[in-house]
DNA sequence: GCTAATCTCTGAATCGATACAGACTGAATC
DNA sequence: GATTCAGTCTGTATCGATTCAGAGATTAGC
């Protein structure tokens, strides 16, 4: 058994308070005495304050964390998240704040406890999904939070750092139809929860589920809309997860129907770089091109010469780990949304002829 | 103030264990008191029972540390650490365990008592660096931990996942020897502490600080032994860090020489792809063709070409924290050596006639 | 109808520290 | 010589739960 503070106290002949102070205020003994507890400590082999007892009486614990409404490893497998992890690191380091990674277990129920059971001052909310649960929970809990969208029903002191989801899409959109596109795929991740992969069709936008999503697809549709492409005219494709496998798959027989889409909108870069592989799989090569965007800006769609829409992933991270560690005084501070822009590279063009 | 657990035994007027016995030991009452009480927490809003509180009396924590002995955020940039971290990841999920990102101030007294204070059950020890002193506190600490490299000091208990550096390094070396390179430059990561990016002179690889280093090092020099060229005729580059840059950056005036390298052989993947960058900054372009190799095989460098060996990465995360979270009752089966091999791909070629 | 077994629930002890008010000491001030 | 003050150290209350032996109340067995 390892010894404890009271076992330090002992040895020395001191009070339990001294020893205690000897760690966290040295300024309260004198320094000849702290250091007979130090190097007692030592002999004991007792290895400082147990952080858990400490944290108890303190209040606080000293790390933040970070909620991935969809499985861990989703987090280092998604390239964007992990730059947003990395901005959060960065924060967190600097705060002298530990990072801590809560799986949530597939039932809600369960992972309701999770959140309920994770011991951290604070958490940053990473939007992949649905996560007004989570908030739900965190809150009943008193605890800060800040989440990573721009949350229709959030409170005046509630924190969140995102992007205009419905411009940035607008953007890129504008640009495909600019290019002479009409006839257009928008390919998105989890548009309605369980459905299959492949082509999907909706009444309206409104019906998607996910806010990140619905904005998305809000902007594509209103470049389309405003070049006379209404909603029914546009080919609209779930994919079963946020991959590049998944987007290959969601888009595996489009090509092969009778009047193919000329260019297909992605919600996120990972699934633009899963089409761009599709269709290079494609039986008739790289003919004839289809132009294809994505969403996010990570490093590998520079690689691929992949058009896209650039949020700063880092960025976000850090901010969303700083409004909580840090948060402004001013409530309307905590609101802040990030520039896009519009990156154009190679994967876009012009509308070949028939 | 949030209530407390007696709050809600007040309010259904039982005793505290009885609410707490409603939370974490169903069966030690009747379900229509438990339905009451949590009933009556739901009303006051108490939000379950304190997870710091919890862990104290328990005993344990629920959550594995992992250590970075480096900048947290690097932990994020580079991709071995990511896929490493991913296996990490998935283990935890599986078992119902937290993982805390620690990040470690640069000063060692500082570092050492961020390891003291993390509340967690046990420590992953990614070995990017030197990781003996962090090894220590743990052990005064008195929990299990498991490192990523084969520590020449383990104990008989301690608990590792790692590759034969040497071998591997070796097999690399052995591809490129063979290929008739003779002029060689080894590019490694703080060969020496605090030594400059660019050439370097080392009496012999013993020098090198660090382990991982090292034995990639001695793996490189074994191969070209064979051959007749001795450690006196290779060209040791070091990098200051392990990134893209830090590769590109510490090879820069090399090719510039007299008689330059024909090869370059380096100690990461991230590294060999810094190399290939500035590679392709030369004035001659990519003539003379210089052969690189990398280690690591991570993502990225099945793109460029990157002749390398690979390891697996997200096996090792997930190997280390299962031999952390579900220790095997035979202590041999906690030393677990991985397989590496080597992938010849079209970074590496013949040598090119002068 | 009586003992034994089973269910429920309670009370006190405990996990390992920190906070804060106050006791004591010796030196400085007037 | 009394007063004040700063510097050290102690004692007690407290953070918010879990554990476990055992008290009562029920049910079962015969």
């Amino acid at each position: 058994m390892k010894p404890t503070l009271q076992a330090v106290a002992d040895a020395v002949g001191v009070s339990r308070s001294t020893v205690s102070n000897a760690y966290s205020r040295p300024d309260q003994l004198s320094a000849a005495l702290r250091g007979r507890i130090l190097d007692a400590a030592r002999q004991l082999g007792y290895p400082g304050p147990n952080p858990t007892a400490r944290s108890l009486r303190r209040g606080f614990v000293g790390s933040i964390g970070v909620l991935f409404t969809s499985h861990l490893s989703y987090a280092f497998t998604d390239p964007f998240a992990v730059r947003f992890l990395a901005g959060v690191g960065g924060a967190a380091e600097r705060h002298g704040t530990s990072m801590l990674l809560v799986p949530l277990p597939p039932a809600q129920t369960e992972a309701r406890r999770a959140v309920e059971n994770a011991a951290v001052d604070g958490f940053c909310v990473y939007c992949a999904a649905d996560e007004s649960w989570a908030v739900e929970v965190i809150r009943e809990r008193g605890l800060p939070f800040v989440t990573t969208a721009v949350r229709d029903d959030a409170g005046a002191d509630d924190r969140f750092v995102g992007i205009d989801e419905r411009a940035a899409a607008r953007s890129v959109a504008a640009h495909v139809a600019g290019l002479g596109h009409r006839r257009v795929a928008l390919l998105a991740d989890a548009v309605l929860p369980d459905a299959p992969a492949g082509p999907l069709t909706l009444s309206g936008v409104h019906e998607a589920v996910h806010p990140t999503t619905r904005g998305r697809l809000t902007g594509f549709a209103d470049a389309f809309a405003e070049v006379g492409v209404d909603w029914a005219d546009l080919t609209l494709v779930n994919a079963a997860g946020n991959s590049r496998a998944a987007g290959a798959e969601a888009v595996a027989g489009l090509f092969a129907r009778p009047s193919p889409p000329t260019a297909v909108l992605a919600g996120s870069d990972v699934l633009a770089l899963g089409v761009l592989d599709a269709l290079a799989q494609r039986p008739g090569g790289t003919n004839p091109p289809v132009s294809v965007t994505g969403f996010d800006d990570v490093p590998e769609a520079a690689a691929a010469g992949l058009t896209t829409v650039r949020q700063p992933a880092e960025e976000k991270g850090r901010i969303a780990a700083e409004l909580l560690l840090d948060p402004p005084a001013d409530a309307a501070a905590g609101h802040v949304l990030l520039p896009t822009a519009l990156v154009v590279r190679e994967s876009t063009g012009p509308v070949p002829r028939s």
